[in-house]
DNA sequence: TTATAATGGTCAT
DNA sequence: TGACCCTTATAAT
């Protein structure tokens, strides 16, 4: 379930299981092999994310990049580690436990250059003390791409995705199409105030709820949502659903090949 | 048993 | 814009 907040949830438990430890590391499914064996006993230092992109630093100048894609999990557990099910590109292993990582679109060793240039293209990340909202603002400010586009484009905003977008301008009540450079400076502002509370909130959760108190399954005496990305919300995946707020049919459509949901009342064309 | 979809991103056209 | 990559869970057959 790989948005933001995943990776930093995903880097903070990587830095408590293994951090300051020799880990093992290996690559049941082979696919990682080389990468493994020079990770093989290597202390880790630093575990931190960067919107999507998990980096872990060893006591070497080779940086660990995971990034989970689409489809991608890294399961932690405590205890020993059973055999490996299914396609497990990296397995770590540490005194307190083990992590097994399946189906990441990257998993690689990079040297200090690289790191650099990979940060170089990523925005600022909402869930990072060191964003600058301003550089996103700017980028939003000149565009005459959508807003919703703009919000998945991980040059403009590092760490949202498909929900958080969705959900994000539901919540300010902004029309998906309104191109970036004519949104208000006060919009910008509480997208980003939005974005921020929420992945914050699902960091600490490891959830994805964007739904106010006051429309809450309780609140409206409606059944919990069942979905398998765990969380209640207003506009993703809940297309031909009335709005929770005003009963209008939720529409979706395809923008640059992701599914896109939002409320054409609550959110209308300017 | 097979098909499809999915919270992402890269590359080519 | 479309093809493709990675893996798994669920739906359809």
């Amino acid at each position: 379930m790989p948005e933001g907040h995943t990776v930093h949830r995903l880097a903070a438990a990587h830095g408590r299981m293994f951090g300051g430890v020799a880990v093992g590391a290996s690559s049941p499914q082979g696919r990682f092999a080389d990468g493994a064996r020079r990770l093989d006993g290597r202390v880790l230092t630093t575990a931190e994310a960067h919107g999507k992109h998990l980096l872990l630093g060893f006591d070497d100048d080779q940086m660990l990049h995971v990034h989970l894609g689409i489809y991608g999990t890294s399961t932690l557990a405590a205890g020993p580690p059973p055999a490996p099910t299914g396609a497990v590109r990296l397995r770590l292993t540490a005194p307190a436990g083990y992590a097994d990582l399946r189906g990441p679109s990257a998993c690689e060793l990079l040297g200090p250059g690289e790191v650099k240039a990979l940060r170089d293209r990523l925005g600022p990340d909402p869930l990072r003390a060191d964003a600058d909202p301003e550089l996103a603002r700017r980028r939003v400010g000149r565009s005459r791409t959508t807003i919703a586009a703009l919000l998945m484009d991980q040059a403009v905003v590092a760490g949202p995705g498909n929900i958080y977008r969705a959900e994000v301008l539901f919540r300010a009540g902004i029309d998906p199409m309104l191109p970036g450079r004519d949104l208000t400076d006060e919009q910008w502002a509480i997208l980003w105030a939005d974005l921020a509370a929420l992945m914050a909130d699902g960091v600490r959760t490891g959830r994805i709820d964007t739904v106010r108190p006051a429309h809450t399954p309780e609140a409206m005496g409606r059944p919990p949502r069942v979905d398998d990305h765990g969380g209640e919300v207003y506009v993703y995946r809940r297309a031909g659903l009335p709005c929770l707020v005003c009963a209008t049919e939720v529409r979706s459509t395809t923008l640059a090949g992701r599914n896109l949901f939002w409320c054409p009342t609550c959110q209308p064309t300017r």
